[in-house]
DNA sequence: ACGATAACTTATCAATGGTCAGTTAACAAC
DNA sequence: GTTGTTAACTGACCATTGATAAGTTATCGT
Protein backbone atom coordinates (compact mmCIF):
# COMPACT_ATOMS: atom_id res chain seq x y z
CA UNK A 1 0.00 0.00 0.00
CA UNK A 2 2.54 2.65 1.25
CA UNK A 3 5.02 0.78 -1.40
CA UNK A 4 4.56 3.85 -3.59
CA UNK A 5 6.37 5.82 -0.94
CA UNK A 6 3.68 8.89 -1.36
CA UNK A 7 5.10 10.35 -4.38
CA UNK A 8 8.58 9.80 -3.75
CA UNK A 9 9.24 11.03 -0.08
CA UNK A 10 11.44 8.41 1.42
CA UNK A 11 9.83 6.71 4.36
CA UNK A 12 12.77 7.09 6.62
CA UNK A 13 15.64 8.60 7.07
CA UNK A 14 17.86 6.24 5.54
CA UNK A 15 15.54 5.28 2.87
CA UNK A 16 12.86 2.92 4.55
CA UNK A 17 13.05 -0.84 4.02
CA UNK A 18 16.35 -2.47 3.88
CA UNK A 19 16.57 -4.99 0.97
CA UNK A 20 17.11 -8.49 1.68
CA UNK A 21 20.69 -9.66 2.78
CA UNK A 22 20.94 -5.70 3.22
CA UNK A 23 20.13 -6.03 7.18
CA UNK A 24 23.52 -5.41 8.49
CA UNK A 25 23.52 -2.02 6.79
CA UNK A 26 20.95 -1.26 9.00
CA UNK A 27 23.09 -2.64 12.26
CA UNK A 28 25.14 -0.01 11.32
CA UNK A 29 22.71 2.92 11.40
CA UNK A 30 21.66 1.80 14.73
CA UNK A 31 25.21 1.94 16.02
CA UNK A 32 25.52 4.80 14.51
CA UNK A 33 22.48 6.75 15.97
CA UNK A 34 23.49 5.38 19.20
CA UNK A 35 26.57 6.46 19.22
CA UNK A 36 25.14 10.38 18.38
CA UNK A 37 23.02 9.62 21.50
CA UNK A 38 25.03 8.41 23.62
CA UNK A 39 27.76 11.10 23.21
CA UNK A 40 25.25 14.15 23.09
CA UNK A 41 23.28 13.05 26.21
CA UNK A 42 24.79 10.31 27.64
CA UNK A 43 24.01 6.82 28.36
CA UNK A 44 20.62 7.41 30.11
CA UNK A 45 18.86 9.50 27.81
CA UNK A 46 20.05 7.32 25.12
CA UNK A 47 16.85 5.12 25.16
CA UNK A 48 15.32 2.16 22.69
CA UNK A 49 12.73 4.70 21.60
CA UNK A 50 15.29 7.17 20.95
CA UNK A 51 17.62 5.56 18.84
CA UNK A 52 14.83 3.54 16.88
CA UNK A 53 13.41 7.34 16.12
CA UNK A 54 16.67 8.64 14.58
CA UNK A 55 17.28 5.22 12.62
CA UNK A 56 13.72 6.10 10.97
CA UNK A 57 12.39 2.63 12.24
CA UNK A 58 10.11 1.50 15.07
CA UNK A 59 11.29 0.57 18.34
CA UNK A 60 11.57 -3.14 18.27
CA UNK A 61 13.28 -2.96 14.50
CA UNK A 62 15.96 -2.55 17.12
CA UNK A 63 15.66 -6.24 18.87
CA UNK A 64 15.94 -7.85 15.23
CA UNK A 65 19.63 -6.93 15.37
CA UNK A 66 20.89 -6.53 19.11
CA UNK A 67 19.75 -8.76 21.92
CA UNK A 68 18.92 -5.72 23.91
CA UNK A 69 20.34 -2.46 24.63
CA UNK A 70 23.46 -3.47 26.95
CA UNK A 71 24.60 -5.33 23.49
CA UNK A 72 24.02 -2.04 21.62
CA UNK A 73 26.07 -0.31 24.04
CA UNK A 74 28.82 -2.66 24.12
CA UNK A 75 29.07 -2.94 20.65
CA UNK A 76 29.58 0.94 20.54
CA UNK A 77 32.75 1.04 23.12
CA UNK A 78 34.36 -2.34 21.31
CA UNK A 79 33.95 -0.22 18.29
CA UNK A 80 35.95 2.93 20.90
CA UNK A 81 38.12 0.66 22.21
CA UNK A 82 39.58 -0.96 19.26
CA UNK A 83 40.55 2.39 18.31
CA UNK A 84 42.55 2.34 21.00
CA UNK A 85 43.76 -1.34 20.56
CA UNK A 86 45.17 -0.16 17.60
CA UNK A 87 47.08 2.81 19.05
CA UNK A 88 48.79 0.83 21.55
CA UNK A 89 49.72 -2.01 19.23
CA UNK A 90 51.08 0.76 17.29
CA UNK A 91 53.16 1.93 20.45
CA UNK A 92 54.20 -2.00 21.35
CA UNK A 93 56.09 -2.86 18.03
CA UNK A 94 58.23 0.28 18.80
CA UNK A 95 61.39 0.26 20.18
CA UNK A 96 62.60 1.00 23.02
CA UNK A 97 62.69 0.59 27.13
CA UNK A 98 59.71 -1.51 28.18
CA UNK A 99 59.15 0.76 31.08
CA UNK A 100 59.19 3.65 29.02
CA UNK A 101 56.56 2.00 26.76
CA UNK A 102 54.92 1.18 29.82
CA UNK A 103 54.81 5.05 30.49
CA UNK A 104 53.80 5.62 26.76
CA UNK A 105 51.12 3.50 26.91
CA UNK A 106 49.83 4.98 30.33
CA UNK A 107 49.59 7.98 28.54
CA UNK A 108 47.85 7.10 25.76
CA UNK A 109 45.17 5.09 27.85
CA UNK A 110 44.58 8.23 30.10
CA UNK A 111 44.09 10.93 26.96
CA UNK A 112 41.53 8.10 25.58
CA UNK A 113 40.21 7.62 28.23
CA UNK A 114 39.34 11.26 28.69
CA UNK A 115 38.49 11.81 25.21
CA UNK A 116 36.09 9.02 25.12
CA UNK A 117 34.44 9.75 28.70
CA UNK A 118 31.34 7.84 28.40
CA UNK A 119 32.52 5.20 26.94
CA UNK A 120 35.22 4.55 29.56
CA UNK A 121 32.56 5.11 32.24
CA UNK A 122 30.18 2.41 30.51
CA UNK A 123 33.46 -0.34 30.67
CA UNK A 124 35.79 0.79 33.76
CA UNK A 125 33.00 2.54 35.53
CA UNK A 126 29.95 1.49 35.22
CA UNK A 127 27.72 1.11 38.20
CA UNK A 128 25.31 -1.14 35.96
CA UNK A 129 27.38 -3.43 34.47
CA UNK A 130 26.56 -5.71 31.22
CA UNK A 131 26.18 -9.44 32.11
CA UNK A 132 28.70 -9.90 29.80
CA UNK A 133 31.26 -8.22 30.74
CA UNK A 134 31.11 -8.55 34.86
CA UNK A 135 31.35 -12.32 34.14
CA UNK A 136 34.65 -11.25 32.01
CA UNK A 137 37.81 -11.86 33.55
CA UNK A 138 40.47 -10.26 31.53
CA UNK A 139 42.56 -13.41 31.17
CA UNK A 140 39.73 -15.38 29.87
CA UNK A 141 38.66 -12.63 27.39
CA UNK A 142 41.55 -13.00 25.43
CA UNK A 143 40.69 -15.90 24.17
CA UNK A 144 38.14 -14.25 22.06
CA UNK A 145 39.02 -10.43 21.59
CA UNK A 146 36.00 -10.46 19.72
CA UNK A 147 33.73 -11.25 21.85
CA UNK A 148 31.72 -8.00 22.77
CA UNK A 149 33.23 -6.38 25.79
CA UNK A 150 36.68 -7.81 25.95
CA UNK A 151 38.31 -4.87 24.42
CA UNK A 152 38.79 -3.79 27.32
CA UNK A 153 40.34 -6.71 28.63
CA UNK A 154 43.04 -7.25 25.69
CA UNK A 155 43.95 -3.60 26.61
CA UNK A 156 45.40 -5.02 29.96
CA UNK A 157 46.59 -7.81 28.37
CA UNK A 158 49.02 -5.43 26.26
CA UNK A 159 50.30 -3.98 29.41
CA UNK A 160 50.84 -7.40 30.88
CA UNK A 161 53.15 -8.10 28.03
CA UNK A 162 55.00 -4.94 28.30
CA UNK A 163 55.58 -5.56 31.78
CA UNK A 164 57.09 -9.03 30.98
CA UNK A 165 59.18 -7.31 28.64
CA UNK A 166 60.83 -5.18 31.11
CA UNK A 167 61.61 -7.71 33.01
CA UNK A 168 62.66 -10.33 30.33
CA UNK A 169 65.07 -7.51 29.17
CA UNK A 170 66.83 -7.10 32.09
CA UNK A 171 64.62 -4.47 34.75
CA UNK A 172 64.83 -6.06 38.47
CA UNK A 173 60.78 -5.12 39.67
CA UNK A 174 59.27 -5.31 42.70
CA UNK A 175 56.89 -7.63 41.93
CA UNK A 176 55.58 -10.37 39.43
CA UNK A 177 54.86 -8.70 35.88
CA UNK A 178 51.06 -9.70 36.44
CA UNK A 179 51.30 -7.36 39.59
CA UNK A 180 53.48 -4.42 38.41
CA UNK A 181 50.80 -4.11 35.28
CA UNK A 182 47.75 -4.27 37.89
CA UNK A 183 48.93 -1.42 39.72
CA UNK A 184 50.15 0.76 36.96
CA UNK A 185 46.60 -0.41 35.23
CA UNK A 186 44.72 0.71 39.23
CA UNK A 187 47.06 3.76 39.20
CA UNK A 188 45.93 5.33 35.82
CA UNK A 189 42.60 4.27 36.12
CA UNK A 190 42.10 5.66 39.19
CA UNK A 191 43.65 9.54 37.85
CA UNK A 192 40.84 8.91 34.67
CA UNK A 193 38.02 7.61 36.92
CA UNK A 194 38.32 10.61 38.69
CA UNK A 195 38.72 12.92 36.41
CA UNK A 196 35.87 11.73 34.51
CA UNK A 197 33.80 11.33 37.66
CA UNK A 198 33.73 14.52 39.39
CA UNK A 199 34.79 16.73 36.57
CA UNK A 200 34.38 20.15 38.06
CA UNK A 201 36.21 19.32 41.33
CA UNK A 202 39.21 21.31 41.34
CA UNK A 203 42.35 19.13 40.30
CA UNK A 204 45.50 19.46 39.70
CA UNK A 205 46.21 19.99 36.11
CA UNK A 206 45.21 16.64 34.12
CA UNK A 207 49.05 16.21 32.65
CA UNK A 208 50.68 17.07 35.33
CA UNK A 209 47.83 13.99 37.37
CA UNK A 210 49.17 12.04 34.65
CA UNK A 211 52.68 12.06 34.60
CA UNK A 212 53.13 12.45 38.34
CA UNK A 213 51.40 8.87 38.31
CA UNK A 214 53.35 7.63 35.36
CA UNK A 215 56.64 8.84 37.51
CA UNK A 216 55.46 7.04 40.33
CA UNK A 217 54.48 3.80 39.49
CA UNK A 218 57.65 3.82 37.21
CA UNK A 219 59.44 4.61 40.26
CA UNK A 220 57.88 2.29 42.20
CA UNK A 221 57.82 -1.49 40.29
CA UNK A 222 61.33 -1.23 40.12
CA UNK A 223 63.43 -2.97 43.15
CA UNK A 224 66.14 -1.16 44.72
CA UNK A 225 69.14 -2.27 44.70
CA UNK B 1 5.67 4.71 76.56
CA UNK B 2 4.88 6.05 73.28
CA UNK B 3 4.70 2.69 71.59
CA UNK B 4 2.05 1.30 74.02
CA UNK B 5 -1.14 1.84 72.63
CA UNK B 6 -4.22 -0.33 71.64
CA UNK B 7 -3.09 -3.78 72.59
CA UNK B 8 0.42 -2.74 72.75
CA UNK B 9 2.05 -3.44 69.22
CA UNK B 10 5.22 -1.49 68.73
CA UNK B 11 4.89 0.75 66.39
CA UNK B 12 7.68 -0.20 64.89
CA UNK B 13 8.15 -1.71 61.43
CA UNK B 14 4.66 -2.21 60.26
CA UNK B 15 3.13 -1.34 63.33
CA UNK B 16 0.46 1.62 61.43
CA UNK B 17 0.27 5.05 61.21
CA UNK B 18 2.81 7.36 63.15
CA UNK B 19 1.82 9.34 66.12
CA UNK B 20 2.37 13.12 65.55
CA UNK B 21 5.51 14.44 65.53
CA UNK B 22 6.88 10.56 65.56
CA UNK B 23 7.89 10.96 61.52
CA UNK B 24 11.07 10.99 62.19
CA UNK B 25 11.20 7.50 63.50
CA UNK B 26 9.63 6.25 60.17
CA UNK B 27 12.09 7.67 58.16
CA UNK B 28 14.64 6.22 60.31
CA UNK B 29 12.71 2.44 59.29
CA UNK B 30 12.82 3.76 55.73
CA UNK B 31 16.54 4.37 55.75
CA UNK B 32 16.64 0.61 57.63
CA UNK B 33 14.38 -0.84 55.29
CA UNK B 34 16.86 0.44 52.04
CA UNK B 35 19.99 -0.56 53.45
CA UNK B 36 18.58 -4.55 54.27
CA UNK B 37 17.72 -4.55 50.43
CA UNK B 38 20.27 -2.36 49.13
CA UNK B 39 23.13 -5.16 50.89
CA UNK B 40 20.79 -7.81 50.06
CA UNK B 41 20.06 -7.12 46.16
CA UNK B 42 22.31 -3.81 45.08
CA UNK B 43 21.00 -0.68 43.94
CA UNK B 44 18.57 -1.61 40.72
CA UNK B 45 17.17 -3.96 43.01
CA UNK B 46 16.40 -1.56 45.49
CA UNK B 47 13.07 -0.05 43.99
CA UNK B 48 10.73 2.53 45.72
CA UNK B 49 7.79 -0.22 45.69
CA UNK B 50 10.17 -2.77 47.52
CA UNK B 51 11.37 -0.29 49.85
CA UNK B 52 7.39 0.68 51.05
CA UNK B 53 7.04 -2.98 51.30
CA UNK B 54 9.61 -3.99 53.68
CA UNK B 55 8.51 -0.60 55.99
CA UNK B 56 4.61 -2.04 55.33
CA UNK B 57 3.49 1.46 54.10
CA UNK B 58 2.67 2.81 50.81
CA UNK B 59 5.07 4.06 48.47
CA UNK B 60 4.18 7.33 47.67
CA UNK B 61 5.07 7.72 51.42
CA UNK B 62 8.35 7.48 51.22
CA UNK B 63 8.13 10.75 49.82
CA UNK B 64 6.87 12.33 52.54
CA UNK B 65 10.44 11.84 54.44
CA UNK B 66 12.92 12.29 50.91
CA UNK B 67 12.71 13.99 47.85
CA UNK B 68 13.58 10.87 45.87
CA UNK B 69 15.17 8.19 45.36
CA UNK B 70 18.51 9.51 45.05
CA UNK B 71 18.00 11.21 48.61
CA UNK B 72 17.21 7.79 50.81
CA UNK B 73 21.00 6.49 48.93
CA UNK B 74 22.62 9.28 49.80
CA UNK B 75 21.21 8.87 53.09
CA UNK B 76 22.18 5.83 53.62
CA UNK B 77 25.74 6.41 52.09
CA UNK B 78 26.34 9.63 54.43
CA UNK B 79 25.57 6.89 57.31
CA UNK B 80 28.20 4.88 56.04
CA UNK B 81 30.46 7.10 55.59
CA UNK B 82 30.34 9.05 58.79
CA UNK B 83 31.87 5.35 60.06
CA UNK B 84 35.14 5.96 57.88
CA UNK B 85 35.23 9.43 59.07
CA UNK B 86 35.25 8.19 63.05
CA UNK B 87 37.57 5.60 61.73
CA UNK B 88 40.12 7.84 60.25
CA UNK B 89 39.38 10.95 62.87
CA UNK B 90 40.97 8.59 65.52
CA UNK B 91 43.61 7.72 63.12
CA UNK B 92 44.65 11.27 62.50
CA UNK B 93 44.61 12.17 66.26
CA UNK B 94 47.47 9.55 67.01
CA UNK B 95 51.00 10.42 66.67
CA UNK B 96 53.77 9.52 64.18
CA UNK B 97 55.35 10.83 61.06
CA UNK B 98 52.66 11.66 58.12
CA UNK B 99 53.79 9.69 55.93
CA UNK B 100 52.82 6.52 57.66
CA UNK B 101 49.72 8.07 58.56
CA UNK B 102 49.06 8.59 55.07
CA UNK B 103 49.65 4.33 54.43
CA UNK B 104 47.42 3.89 57.57
CA UNK B 105 45.03 6.27 55.67
CA UNK B 106 45.15 4.70 52.76
CA UNK B 107 44.94 0.96 54.11
CA UNK B 108 41.79 2.10 56.42
CA UNK B 109 40.10 3.52 53.17
CA UNK B 110 40.78 0.72 51.05
CA UNK B 111 39.62 -2.36 53.56
CA UNK B 112 36.60 -0.04 53.99
CA UNK B 113 35.79 0.70 50.72
CA UNK B 114 36.22 -3.60 50.13
CA UNK B 115 33.71 -3.89 53.08
CA UNK B 116 31.06 -1.28 51.39
CA UNK B 117 31.15 -1.93 47.79
CA UNK B 118 27.78 -0.79 47.30
CA UNK B 119 27.85 2.44 49.26
CA UNK B 120 31.42 3.27 47.91
CA UNK B 121 30.23 2.10 44.14
CA UNK B 122 27.22 4.37 45.08
CA UNK B 123 29.48 7.49 46.01
CA UNK B 124 32.62 7.08 43.95
CA UNK B 125 32.20 5.50 40.99
CA UNK B 126 28.35 5.43 40.12
CA UNK B 127 27.38 5.97 36.58
CA UNK B 128 23.73 7.94 38.01
CA UNK B 129 25.70 10.30 40.00
CA UNK B 130 23.19 12.08 42.24
CA UNK B 131 22.64 16.10 41.18
CA UNK B 132 24.01 17.23 44.72
CA UNK B 133 27.17 14.78 44.73
CA UNK B 134 27.92 15.50 41.45
CA UNK B 135 28.28 19.24 42.03
CA UNK B 136 29.91 19.17 45.07
CA UNK B 137 33.70 19.67 44.93
CA UNK B 138 35.50 18.39 47.61
CA UNK B 139 36.96 21.09 49.01
CA UNK B 140 33.82 22.82 48.85
CA UNK B 141 31.90 20.48 50.42
CA UNK B 142 34.00 21.04 53.60
CA UNK B 143 32.16 24.00 54.33
CA UNK B 144 29.27 22.10 55.45
CA UNK B 145 30.41 18.31 56.46
CA UNK B 146 27.08 17.45 57.16
CA UNK B 147 25.32 17.97 53.59
CA UNK B 148 24.15 15.05 52.36
CA UNK B 149 26.43 13.35 50.05
CA UNK B 150 29.37 15.79 51.60
CA UNK B 151 31.14 12.80 53.55
CA UNK B 152 33.21 11.25 50.82
CA UNK B 153 34.57 14.99 50.48
CA UNK B 154 35.70 15.26 54.45
CA UNK B 155 37.45 12.01 53.71
CA UNK B 156 39.60 13.28 50.70
CA UNK B 157 39.99 16.74 53.14
CA UNK B 158 41.47 14.66 55.89
CA UNK B 159 43.86 13.11 53.36
CA UNK B 160 44.79 16.96 52.06
CA UNK B 161 45.48 17.45 55.80
CA UNK B 162 47.58 14.60 56.47
CA UNK B 163 50.07 15.48 53.15
CA UNK B 164 50.32 19.18 54.54
CA UNK B 165 51.38 17.66 57.46
CA UNK B 166 53.99 15.85 56.20
CA UNK B 167 55.13 18.77 54.34
CA UNK B 168 55.32 20.86 57.87
CA UNK B 169 57.26 18.19 59.46
CA UNK B 170 60.29 18.31 57.14
CA UNK B 171 59.59 15.90 54.42
CA UNK B 172 60.51 17.13 50.72
CA UNK B 173 57.51 16.21 48.57
CA UNK B 174 57.78 15.74 44.94
CA UNK B 175 54.56 17.71 44.46
CA UNK B 176 52.45 20.27 46.67
CA UNK B 177 50.51 18.76 49.36
CA UNK B 178 47.19 19.06 47.31
CA UNK B 179 48.58 17.32 44.46
CA UNK B 180 50.18 14.54 46.58
CA UNK B 181 47.01 14.13 48.17
CA UNK B 182 45.15 13.48 44.93
CA UNK B 183 47.86 11.19 43.31
CA UNK B 184 47.57 9.04 46.79
CA UNK B 185 44.08 8.90 46.70
CA UNK B 186 43.64 8.24 43.08
CA UNK B 187 46.10 5.53 43.33
CA UNK B 188 44.19 3.73 46.23
CA UNK B 189 40.90 4.81 44.61
CA UNK B 190 41.81 3.04 41.60
CA UNK B 191 42.80 -0.25 43.73
CA UNK B 192 39.49 -0.30 45.28
CA UNK B 193 37.43 0.44 42.26
CA UNK B 194 39.20 -2.13 39.96
CA UNK B 195 38.40 -4.43 42.88
CA UNK B 196 34.41 -3.68 43.22
CA UNK B 197 34.23 -3.96 39.66
CA UNK B 198 35.94 -6.63 38.43
CA UNK B 199 35.28 -9.36 41.63
CA UNK B 200 36.02 -12.50 39.42
CA UNK B 201 39.30 -11.19 38.32
CA UNK B 202 41.77 -13.32 39.35
CA UNK B 203 43.59 -10.52 40.51
CA UNK B 204 47.21 -10.41 43.11
CA UNK B 205 46.02 -10.71 46.25
CA UNK B 206 43.76 -7.48 47.60
CA UNK B 207 46.22 -7.46 50.52
CA UNK B 208 49.55 -6.89 48.64
CA UNK B 209 47.98 -4.68 46.10
CA UNK B 210 46.92 -2.50 48.17
CA UNK B 211 50.39 -2.65 50.37
CA UNK B 212 52.22 -2.17 47.12
CA UNK B 213 50.29 0.87 45.89
CA UNK B 214 50.55 2.33 49.45
CA UNK B 215 54.25 1.51 48.75
CA UNK B 216 54.84 2.69 45.44
CA UNK B 217 52.90 6.27 46.22
CA UNK B 218 55.31 6.85 49.30
CA UNK B 219 57.87 6.09 47.56
CA UNK B 220 57.02 8.10 44.49
CA UNK B 221 55.57 11.39 46.18
CA UNK B 222 59.15 12.21 48.57
CA UNK B 223 61.43 13.87 45.91
CA UNK B 224 65.05 11.80 45.51
CA UNK B 225 68.37 13.71 47.65
C1' DA C 1 2.42 -16.38 -10.18
C1' DC C 2 3.73 -18.43 -5.97
C1' DG C 3 5.72 -19.45 -1.70
C1' DA C 4 9.33 -18.70 1.62
C1' DT C 5 11.11 -15.55 4.65
C1' DA C 6 13.85 -11.26 5.86
C1' DA C 7 12.47 -6.95 7.41
C1' DC C 8 9.49 -4.38 9.86
C1' DT C 9 5.16 -2.63 12.53
C1' DT C 10 1.36 -2.20 15.83
C1' DA C 11 -0.28 -3.35 20.09
C1' DT C 12 0.88 -4.53 24.40
C1' DC C 13 3.30 -5.97 28.66
C1' DA C 14 5.12 -5.34 33.46
C1' DA C 15 8.01 -2.47 36.09
C1' DT C 16 9.94 1.88 37.16
C1' DG C 17 10.19 6.72 39.55
C1' DG C 18 7.13 10.10 40.70
C1' DT C 19 2.61 13.14 41.42
C1' DC C 20 -2.10 14.25 42.94
C1' DA C 21 -6.23 14.53 45.28
C1' DG C 22 -7.94 13.01 48.68
C1' DT C 23 -8.62 10.29 53.60
C1' DT C 24 -7.60 9.16 58.33
C1' DA C 25 -6.11 9.87 62.83
C1' DA C 26 -3.79 12.48 66.48
C1' DC C 27 -3.89 16.42 69.14
C1' DA C 28 -5.06 21.25 71.02
C1' DA C 29 -8.64 24.40 72.06
C1' DC C 30 -13.07 25.05 73.51
C1' DG D 1 -17.46 15.81 74.53
C1' DT D 2 -17.18 18.50 69.97
C1' DT D 3 -14.54 20.79 66.62
C1' DG D 4 -10.75 22.49 63.66
C1' DT D 5 -6.18 21.81 62.18
C1' DT D 6 -2.85 19.27 60.12
C1' DA D 7 0.70 15.41 60.22
C1' DA D 8 0.69 10.95 58.33
C1' DC D 9 -0.75 8.16 54.93
C1' DT D 10 -3.31 5.90 50.78
C1' DG D 11 -5.18 4.56 46.07
C1' DA D 12 -5.42 5.92 41.54
C1' DC D 13 -2.83 7.47 38.15
C1' DC D 14 0.96 9.21 34.86
C1' DA D 15 4.79 9.01 31.54
C1' DT D 16 8.59 6.38 30.51
C1' DT D 17 11.35 2.45 30.38
C1' DG D 18 13.12 -2.24 28.25
C1' DA D 19 11.18 -5.94 26.10
C1' DT D 20 7.82 -9.44 23.68
C1' DA D 21 4.05 -11.37 20.69
C1' DA D 22 1.85 -11.66 16.75
C1' DG D 23 0.85 -10.06 12.63
C1' DT D 24 2.10 -7.54 8.05
C1' DT D 25 4.79 -6.26 3.98
C1' DA D 26 8.19 -6.45 0.57
C1' DT D 27 11.76 -8.92 -1.75
C1' DC D 28 13.58 -12.73 -3.97
C1' DG D 29 14.34 -17.52 -5.94
C1' DT D 30 11.75 -20.64 -8.44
Amino acid sequence: MEGMRLAGFSTALAGGRKRRGEGHTRRDEILQAAKELFLEAGYDATTIRRIADRVGVSAPALYLYFHDKDAIMLALCDQTFGRLIELIADLERAAGDPLDKMCEFGRAYARFGLEHPDEYRLVFMADHVPEQIRRTGHRTATDDPDRPGAKGAVVFSRLVAILAQAEASGHKLAYPPDTCAELCWMGIHGVVAALIHKPDFPWTDREILIKGMLDIVRKGIVRDA
